[in-house]
DNA sequence: GGTGTGACCAGCT
DNA sequence: AAGCTGGCCACAC
């Protein structure tokens, strides 16, 4: 719910970290169901925009879970980042954090 | 209804 | 330095 909110509200051509958006919502070590609501993500009638959640080292962690393994490097390639070895370059750069704008 | 398992993360061997 | 463990909570079996 609150994920799906948060995610949606990643501007074009950021990304931000399963850990940060558990950590703005609630606890840190809830990163997990984010991940989980990531999954079911699909099923929203929102189009969650799945592919700017990456891990914290930038990793393209569940580009398995997209219809294809690629798609989530293509469509973040798409919006200017640089993939390497499925990790996003410059992600540091890249990161959108959650308090930054919302806050 | 108990158990196991995540698109994670940090802390401890 | 690499691997294991615990924590969190929803869901399938």
């Amino acid at each position: 719910m609150q994920v799906y909110a948060l995610v949606r509200q990643i501007p074009f051509g950021k990304v931000t970290s399963y850990g940060a958006i558990a950590a703005f919502l609630g606890s840190r070590q809830s990163s997990r169901m984010v991940g989980w609501a990531m999954n079911q993500s699909h099923r929203s009638r929102l189009n969650i925009p799945a592919h700017r959640v990456v891990n914290r080292n930038g990793q393209l962690t569940g580009k398995n879970h997209f219809g294809h393994p690629d798609l989530m490097q293509q469509l973040l390639e798409q919006e200017g980042h640089q993939i390497e070895n499925d990790t996003i370059v410059n992600f540091e750069k890249a990161f959108w954090n959650p308090e930054q704008t919302l806050l």
